[in-house]
DNA sequence: TAGTGGTCTAGACCACCGG
DNA sequence: CGGTGGTCTAGACCACTAA
């Protein structure tokens, strides 16, 4: 055994050695879902002692090529295909047919989509959120924040914000679910005739406090994606901050050439 | 001296330091291009051994918070304003009036742009590329390679893949500077009216090249996004694919609420 | 050369998971 | 309980940078 990991100026050992088990793990032999060698197997593999072995490891981690699970060990991640976001979720139409964004995208992805809700009731809106709603920071809105899932794993957390004198108008809100079309349905039931969405995207790694909640290994890239719901008479009436995990989604966009 | 940094399950030693020096650098007390405390000195400073000063200084980097230089020490990143990338670029007036998009928008950012042209010429078309263009994969077609620069540091690598039978006819889309407007002026110019863009978005982490290319630590997320840009006639007639530092972007969309 | 970060070891103890 | 990953130490040597 005693694979060959010399010193190298240049190439550490820990690198080699993650090479090495990333080369096992693209050539299959560390098939998705195959527990990775355990730390100690590796000192003994590699000659080489803890501290390193667990570089090594680290190193695949972040490259998305494991999961790793304190007291379980390291697992050869299957990758997933990925979701669309396309930016079509939000036509009229489909509010009209009854279906809330989430659902109608997951279902032409052929995923088995769940959705928990964390919270509904008043908050504090955050600054950011305050100015887009045009009110006051730490006035109180409605907060709707849900938990959504793609075959059974965590792959989104949504929080919508929303003035509370509109909301207030508007008891379907307050529920879990508030029936088909989802809240942009009830809005324009309610006369809030909606006119355009406004997206702002941003990338960057996830918190820790993510990777708890979606369960992701540290260093994960996430979308940060925040939106505004603007009616056609010029109000803001919803903004919506969500965390994707990158990984899982691909964000589609039609923008008209026009003037 | 000697902050307190006890024992502490849940809550180890290296992340108490990191979010210590973490709260100094937003508080100001670091401000940015300051120099960090050396790891010799935080083993004094919170009596702990060199692997755990390593250990909290390395969980700042990803963060975003220091650039580390072998040899000399850490230093507080100083934090460039975000670049935005606003769906609005693409508006025919803007092209009227002789603005490239990148110009345009890193103008009002009140940045100092920079291109430089890496290739243009002809190449065979990937097969993600050939299959939007409607061309056959490997076929020719006309690429234009460039990075483009933020205050004199690299933010994006961008290709622009043209199908060559559009592009033969438009000597300007061979120049290093295809005029004003850009080559979507020049395509619109020669009959080739534009009618919508369509941008998919990405986000990962940058692989080796591309930590490289745009001199980033290894780790760092990156935008991948690919736009293709459809005549009114139906036709897509270029396609481009950019790698974007993540850090660096908001990217911008609005989404009409019609139909 | 002195000071800095980068790699590595050997050994310790803890926290989590499963049987 | 045994096996696993997570944290930590004390000390060693190397590699890069600046004076």
């Amino acid at each position: 055994m005693a694979t060959t990991v010399q010193r190298d100026r240049g190439n550490p050992r820990y690198l080699q050695i993650a090479e090495d088990l990333a080369q096992q793990i693209r050539a299959g032999v560390l098939a998705p879902g195959d527990k990775m060698p355990s730390e100690s197997e590796l000192m003994v593999r590699y000659a080489v002692s803890q501290g390193t072995a667990r570089k090594a490891v680290a190193e695949l981690r972040p490259m998305g090529l494991i999961d790793t699970h304190h007291g379980r060990g390291s697992f050869v991640k299957s990758q997933p295909p990925t979701l669309r976001k396309s930016s079509d979720r939000f036509r009229r139409s489909h509010r009209r047919a009854g279906k809330a964004a989430y659902l109608a995208e997951s279902e032409q992805a052929g995923k088995a989509p769940a959705v928990t809700v964390l919270y509904i009731g008043p908050a504090e809106a955050p600054s950011a959120v305050a100015e887009r709603l045009e009110v006051l920071p730490g006035s109180q809105v409605l907060a709707r924040r849900r938990l959504y899932f793609s075959n059974g794993i965590p792959v989104e957390e949504a929080t919508s914000y929303l003035p509370w004198d509109i909301a207030k108008e508007i008891p379907e809100l307050f529920a879990e679910n508030p029936g088909g079309g989802g809240i942009y349905a009830r809005l324009e039931d309610n006369g809030h005739v909606l006119g355009e969405f406004r997206e702002t995207v941003r990338a960057r790694l996830a918190t820790k406090q993510e990777t708890v909640a979606l369960s992701l290994s540290p260093g994960s890239p996430v979308f940060h994606l925040t939106r505004s719901a603007q009616t056609r008479a010029g109000r803001t009436v919803e903004v919506c901050d969500t965390i994707m995990v990158a990984e899982q989604f691909v964000l589609d966009y039609r923008i008209p050439a026009g003037d």
